[in-house]
DNA sequence: TCACTTAGGTACCGAACGGTGCAGAACGCT
DNA sequence: AGCGTTCTGCACCGTTCGGTACCTAAGTGA
């Protein structure tokens, strides 16, 4: 023991892991937690079953790695809007962003978090509420936000903080049922915009 | 032939159909079409198999009759709110009974139509697309309703019904996910008021 | 009573599900 | 070369999936 060496042994892996990830990711968005088999999504990835659980572990912890490369990468969106200089252009870039997301113009319409397993069996209740989670860890963070702005006199005195992060969370969610209805950028950006004309001063 | 008795003949049902399709409606609600066992529908219809198929053909049937009594149950606010005698009157009615149908005292929270199958496998494509068209169709009657709303002068003639009809639907989509995701009926009474502060005169 | 019709229960079907055991293949190390 | 280690491919595991064959139960009509 102590051997710290980081060398590595034994034969080496035959595919690029990021990109089986991804692959993997963009199954999971299209089909769901439970409507991804594992057939589709290692057929997808170009690897065995055996490489697949000899990688990730198990089907549930492939999809929280998906998971969070969607969440650096697809959905970077929902971090990078709360630096937006006010509270209503924090709004603005965060829908904005949803609809670019959710119409990629080629891959998955919608977005994973919402189809992942909005309802699903009993089997896979831990990634429903991993979901639950992520999606109102989003609400928080906007919602801190928009506190801030309140402080700063961005958003006015009387405004409810919360109040505007759920609403702005419930069209982003409302967006990503639209793109997977097949509504297109341009529609989506129109809601939002209709969306916006309430907005506090 | 030409005979048109209607007595019944055979041995009776020994359950109550409607019943057993309400508690059907109900599995799917919470758990999606496709995370519906057939084990956990009859089950809950306290019927077995047999009698299921005997009944109503198979589970996409049921799931279409099960649908079929949402829109003519829960769901029969969405076509309740048209009636309204203001476009914002419909906007409103709509959306409190969207807030009002996804978190029920006792029962599934969120929308059947929504979580029903949003992402799926490929066997269940036919359900998916009949929900996309059921969403859908009730955005185009919101948006038929708004259209007359703008001819009787009741909304600005320079407003557009598709995209007002649009936004309402995303909202009640939204909201579906908001429930999904364990807000109550207060909340999303208000996220709702806040929606419809952009509203037009 | 007896044929006819329909519903219910059991036991089963083939297929697909997520997941593994195992033998060999490919590498670094000595 | 030989060893330890890790990855890969095949075959297979038990379970669950939606769906059905078949026999019996329970009614009507004659």
């Amino acid at each position: 023991m102590g051997n710290s060496r980081k060398a590595v042994m034994g034969r080496p892996r035959g595919f690029d892991i990021d990109q089986a990830l991804e692959r993997a990711m963009r199954v999971f968005w299209a089909r769901g937690y439970e409507g991804a088999s594992l057939a589709e999504l290692t057929g997808a990835m170009g690897i065995t079953k055996t490489s697949m659980y000899a990688a990730f572990g198990n089907k549930e912890q492939l999809f929280r790695k998906a998971l969070q490369r969607y969440g650096a990468g697809p959905a970077a969106y929902a971090t990078c809007a709360l630096e937006e200089p006010t509270a209503r252009a924090v709004a603005l870039a965060f829908l904005r962003g949803a609809v670019r997301t959710t119409t990629p113009p080629e891959g998955p319409s919608g977005c994973l978090t919402v189809q992942g397993a909005l309802a699903a069996g009993d089997e896979s209740q831990a990634v429903h509420d991993l979901l639950v989670d992520w999606r109102n860890d989003a609400g928080v963070r906007l919602e801190e936000r928009f506190r801030r702005a309140v402080d700063e006199g961005d958003l006015p005195r009387d405004a409810d903080p919360r109040r505007l992060a759920r609403f702005v969370m419930t069209m982003g969610f409302g967006i990503a049922v639209q793109a997977a209805n097949g509504l297109g950028p341009a529609e989506l950006d129109e809601i939002v915009d209709t969306a916006m004309l309430g907005w506090p001063a």
